[in-house]
DNA sequence: GGTTGCAATGGCAGCGCTGTCATTGCAGGT
DNA sequence: ACCTGCAATGACAGCGCTGCCATTGCAACC
């Protein structure tokens, strides 16, 4: 009486190389050479063990593949938010990028938290990953040791002012910021006020926002008003406390905002109110949202492009599988788009 | 002399589970049940491990994992876009029901190509998920056949009007467009135009159209006036297409839009040419954005939960590892948002 | 006929882990 | 002293594929 021991794949019933190799008469190692696409294989073999595998519904086995050749061909990518669209616009430049090439992105949110951020990486990390790309440069210090340690190649895109693991892809928020408080002081705006969202969380548009200040401090200024929100970015936040700051503080000639989105919110709330833009209040945002540019008044801003963020950060894992000796700053850099908020 | 053959670890230098039992003087066995957070280990012998662990940063393979428990717990998410807000929602959604499961999502991206979703549901099921969740009900023949055949769950969202592989959940497009026509019907609206985006290639847009359509036609009605852009919506193509359809056709009295983009794009316009909206015009949008209910003028649209679609769909596949005997459809459902544009 | 060179194919040991079963050691009962 | 039961641990064969090398067969040449 044979002891059958229950081998796991009695339990699912899949189509394996072997299945194929056997029907088709040749061996495994051809018809992994022919779902590989490699050539030195007969013309006639191989579409005799391709009908085979179209008849028997072959589908490779990635898992397996991945740990035979110890090769997964996965690119970790590591986002905030998605509710911010800066983020999904990048993941289109990371897809672009990726287009092509046999490689595919694995995507995990943070929602901010770096906590949650070292959980994602440890995760991502034990799908031995070809690369990771991941935004920001702020990680905890388990975060940072284990991409250090991981060995691939590891892009930090979004910002650049901070010396990267590896790489780093994006431009200077705090040139942003002082870029833009400049540009309004040029223009003749001295009476500030700031509207922005996520205080700490945010790390960008913090240091946006420090930008501003330093450059306003340089010329003796200050922002005289400030609303700040938790949570997620929205029009509606951007509205509302735009609202709010204009009743506690009348007398501003220029609102700044962290984002577009609170911008668009911000010039709703003065076309509600009945408040002249630029004249009585001069409004400016962040990002170059398409959005902003279709309103009825375009909105000034900065343009950042995030689509080549994520593409240009794509280009740098693809350029070599080592990490080069020093590491890489590409910078997208940002443009004052004028507008007529502003 | 030995012939030392190329080990493939020589290359890559990763530290293993057996690196980490000789160190701690425990079997692979015992390693492997902490990693995975099995009982059945003494407390003393989990630290000591623990502390290997930490010591070697010892990352598990989940590939390897995957491979030996033929269990991937991989959820591959397919979507036609980033670029159309509505999808990261979606995103959202699922990550939000999948949070605290062991699983993880695996997104790619079909730009609205049947040909491309085949591809990518053949690269996804390489993968060996446990489910796929995939955007739409219509698909090639051989993606049918490769879902139907994978054996895995299947979850088709965003409509539901048509017999599930597996599971559908979302709501019906083509009632949403029939609801919409005849709620502006019931308001007075006797001469419509549309205003719309992509064609055939967004089937769900397509649907409610037609939906509208039917609706007028029992009522002795028609568009009388339509614009249909390609390419992706935005904001700035439903301002154009607005101003193009009121130059043509200036007698309209309601303007319906394929989305809540385009139709702030058509607000924006009138805005900006004198039109008064709802009086010289309507405007009713679809989706039940955020920022249609942040304008001065809160949008007319309807309103559909994408988050809860993204949540339904991961529980309807947590729910059990088989198919149901009969197909389940979960209906999100769709609510008219009165607003003050139509 | 015997070689040589090459294209085409085959064989097989791992890849790093987990499922399954076997074994060990020891407290508690007889 | 012996057994029983159970908690804790170990042993080991795969999981499905690919890298590496060996082998085969045949045309082209000496």
């Amino acid at each position: 009486m044979a002891k059958q021991r229950q081998r796991l794949t009695d339990r699912k019933s899949k189509v394996t190389v072997s299945d194929v190799a056997r029907m088709a008469e040749v061996s495994d190692s051809t018809v992994s050479r022919i779902m590989r696409g490699q050539d030195l294989v007969a013309e006639a073999t191989r579409e005799r063990v391709m009908a085979t595998v179209r008849a028997l519904g072959y589908v490779p086995n990635r898992i397996a593949g991945s740990l035979a050749s110890l090769d997964s061909r996965l690119v970790g990518v590591v986002i905030p938010s998605l509710s911010n669209i800066v983020f999904p616009e990048i993941l289109q430049g990371i897809n672009a990028g990726l287009e092509g090439t046999h490689r595919q992105s694995v995507i995990s949110v943070t929602d901010y938290d770096l906590d949650k951020e070292e959980v994602v990486v440890r995760n991502l990390l034990a799908w031995q990953p070809a690369a990771v790309l991941i935004a920001g440069s702020m990680h905890t210090e388990a975060t940072q040791r284990m991409l250090e340690n991981s060995g691939v190649r590891v892009v930090e895109f979004m910002e650049i002012d901070h010396k990267p693991i590896d790489a780093a892809v994006g431009f200077s928020h705090l040139s942003a910021g002082v870029a833009a408080a400049r540009h309004l002081l040029q223009r003749g705006y001295r009476r500030f006020g700031y509207v922005g969202y996520g205080g700490e969380k945010d790390r960008r548009a913090l240091m946006r926002y420090k930008g501003m200040r330093a450059c306003l401090a340089e010329a003796g200024l200050a922002f005289e008003a400030e609303s700040v929100s938790d949570g997620q970015t929205t029009v509606a936040k951007g509205r509302a406390q735009t609202a709010d700051i204009c009743a506690r503080a009348p007398d501003l000639d220029v609102l700044t905002f962290s984002n577009d989105d609170m911008a668009v919110g911000g010039l709703f709330h003065c076309m509600s109110a009945g408040i002249s833009v630029p004249n009585d209040l001069a409004l400016f945002g962040f990002n170059g949202l398409d959005i902003g540019r279709a309103l009825p008044q375009p909105l000034s801003t900065i343009r950042a492009n995030r689509f080549e963020i994520g593409k240009r950060a794509v280009e740098v894992v693809l350029a070599g599988e080592t990490r080069p000796e020093q590491s890489v700053i590409v910078d997208t850099g940002f443009e004052i788009f004028e507008g007529a908020t502003a």
